[in-house]
DNA sequence: TGGTACATGTAACATGTTACATGATTAG
DNA sequence: CTAATCATGTAACATGTTACATGTACCA
């Protein structure tokens, strides 16, 4: 009954809590690892939640382990607004690309920064598809769920894509030179 | 001198004021179109980085216009922030994709109703390919400055990218069914 | 004269970030 | 015994969202 409006964030952490008790520190490894990608979250914010949903009873403390280690448990209340987030429609995503923002104002930005920026953000999505490839490759065709495997392929589409549109990008912009310095 | 360490939202209101004076919500329908694709603001948080800005002296108030219309013009000190803020590196972006979240916890979703939100979203996506491709045919070749066509290529592989993951995703997560209801 | 689009702002709250403070356990 | 890693938590602050309150000018 009670109308615990869940942000999508606690809402995670109460769908990991299914795997079994965690601690606030598993808890933000666990999101990190699986939902990072695609919807980030800090230790603190985790800490948060967690005090807050056992205020409302979503979740209980358990006995302290070794480390002070603190592992939560789900109660039923927990599980059933978890369930009627999951069932809830999400809304749209949002994107928060700075780089995009140096582009935009780019005539504002020296020319070879800009080209610069865009050289080492190239580089860092060339290592986040490399990344995502490999846990494809690593993980094969039915071993992990489809639910993964669909998360997985949208990290790597969207690699693809962006690796694709810096490519693309008009010389113009992208100066043929080299990055400004040989910046380690 | 004055260490003035802007946020990007703050500092892309400087750069559209390079344009010429303007007001908080002349900003906002700016800011709106022209990077709220990748940068998301609020009407709220402009009149509030307006604000500090004055504050700061890197705008001043102008002279009211009809309807309580307020002008801001930059200062030396905030022209040479914007340019500050746009030297800078900027950081890496941040995707919040609350349909990945349902699609990672799909196991606690009922099928269909999966299946709809992703239909929803299928949609939408593809509204927002046909505004983008429309702007780009709208502004042809060598119209618009490369900066804004960049952005907007970027746009247009971002939605195609999702559009070919929808497409690709297996039939045990996007069944083959039609959408939940007739919803318009 | 009444509705709509223009225009500004505040208040309250939710969320996200960063830095700090503390301590336990393990591996070398 | 000491450095690294595990582990929890708070405080302060920055940013983002939503709702409310107010009023102007235009157009039909």
């Amino acid at each position: 009954m009670t109308d615990h409006r869940l942000n999508a964030t606690a809402a995670s952490l109460l769908g990991f809590l299914h795997r079994g008790p965690m601690s606030g520190w598993d808890l933000t490894v666990q999101a990190q690892q699986v939902i990072g990608d695609f919807w980030s979250l800090t230790r603190s914010q985790v800490y948060r939640e967690l005090t807050r949903m056992v205020g409302d009873g979503l979740i209980v403390a358990g006995a302290r382990g070794s480390r002070e280690r603190q592992p939560y448990e789900l109660t039923d209340a927990g599980r059933s607004a978890f369930l009627a987030w999951a069932n809830t429609e999400p809304g749209p995503e949002t994107i928060r690309f700075p780089l995009l923002l140096k582009i935009s104002f780019g005539s504002f930005v020296d020319a070879e920064r800009l080209a610069g920026f865009i050289d080492i953000h190239r580089e860092s999505h060339e290592r986040q598809l490399a990344e995502y490839e490999a846990q494809a490759a690593g993980a094969p065709p039915e071993s992990s769920d489809p639910y993964a495997r669909a998360t997985l392929t949208f990290g790597i589409e969207y690699e693809r894509a962006v690796l694709a549109w810096f490519d693309a990008l008009p010389i113009e912009i992208r100066t043929p030179r080299m990055p400004p310095d040989s910046v380690g």
